[in-house]
DNA sequence: AACTCGGGGCA
DNA sequence: TGCCCAGAGTT
C-alpha cells in the first residue's frame, strides 16, 4: 500500500518532533502518572503528580494510604474514586508479587487494576523501551480516518500500525499521532483545511455522499 | 454493547 | 452552561 507510506511521510515531515508530555523520574512514577490520565490532560496529570510524588515515592507508600486519601490528592484528575482504588491495589500487587519493582512484560501489566491495553503499551514503551505502538482515542481515530488500518477495534488498529510502522519510531509515532489528533484532526470540527494529508482522508470522501460522524 | 466515573477543557 | 473527553472496569 503504497499511499499509507506516503500519509506516512508527509505526517512526519510536517510533525518532526513529537515527545511525551507526561512528566516521570521511573517506571513507578511513569505508570501512576498514566493511570491517571484517562480522561484527564497530562497538563492536570504533571501538576497532580509533581505534589504527589514529593511525598510519596514507592509502591509501599501508596499501599498504605487510605482510597480517601489517595482520592482527596488526585482530585484534579477526575475519575479519582475509581482511580484511587485501582492504584492502590495495583500498588500492593506491584510490592508483595514483584519485589516493587514495575514488571516490564504485557500480561502482567495489563492484570494490575486500572492498567488496560493503552496503559501498559506507555509504560512498556516510554520506560522499558520496548517497541509498542499504544493506541489511544485520538491514535484511533487518526488511523481510522486516514486509511491506516480498517480494524474497528483498538486492538486490530495497533496491529496494523506496528506492521506499518519502524521498530525504532513506534514511541515517536504514537505521540506524533496523538499530536496530529489533537490540534487537527480532532473528533469534532476537524481542520480539514490545513491538513497535509487531506487528500488521503476516507473521512471527507465519505462526508461528501454521508453525514458526518465524530469518529470515523 | 452500553454504562459509569468526574473535573477540566472548550464552544 | 452544556457537552465531551490524553480509558478501564463491570454488567
Amino acid at each position: 500500500m503504497i499511499y499509507k507510506k506516503k500519509i506516512i511521510e508527509l505526517l512526519a515531515e510536517h510533525i518532526p518532533n513529537a515527545e511525551p508530555t507526561l512528566h516521570f523520574k521511573n517506571p513507578f512514577e511513569l505508570l501512576i502518572a498514566v493511570i491517571l490520565s484517562a480522561q484527564c490532560t497530562d497538563k492536570q496529570v504533571n501538576k497532580t503528580t509533581e505534589a504527589l510524588f514529593e511525598k510519596y515515592k514507592t509502591p509501599q507508600d501508596f499501599a498504605a494510604l487510605s482510597q480517601e486519601e489517595l482520592a482527596e490528592k488526585i482530585k484534579g484528575c477526575g475519575l479519582y474514586r475509581n482511580k484511587s482504588l485501582h492504584i492502590i491495589k495495583t500498588c500492593k500487587i506491584i510490592s508483595e508479587r514483584y519485589g516493587g519493582r514495575v514488571p516490564n512484560d504485557f500480561l502482567a501489566l495489563q492484570a494490575l487494576p486500572g492498567v488496560g491495553r493503552k496503559t501498559a503499551n506507555v509504560v512498556l514503551n516510554l520506560a522499558f523501551g520496548k517497541p509498542t505502538l499504544p493506541v489511544d482515542t485520538h491514535v484511533y481515530r487518526v488511523a481510522r480516518r486516514l486509511g491506516l488500518s480498517a480494524g474497528n477495534t483498538p486492538r486490530m488498529v495497533e496491529k496494523d500500525l506496528i506492521d506499518l510502522i519502524d521498530v525504532t519510531e513506534r514511541g515517536v509515532w504514537h505521540h506524533r499521532l496523538i499530536h496530529f489528533g489533537r490540534s487537527v484532526c480532532t473528533a469534532r470540527n476537524p481542520k480539514c483545511a490545513e491538513c497535509v494529508v487531506q487528500q488521503y482522508c476516507q473521512r471527507l470522501k465519505k462526508n461528501a455522499q454521508t453525514q458526518i460522524r465524530r469518529h470515523d
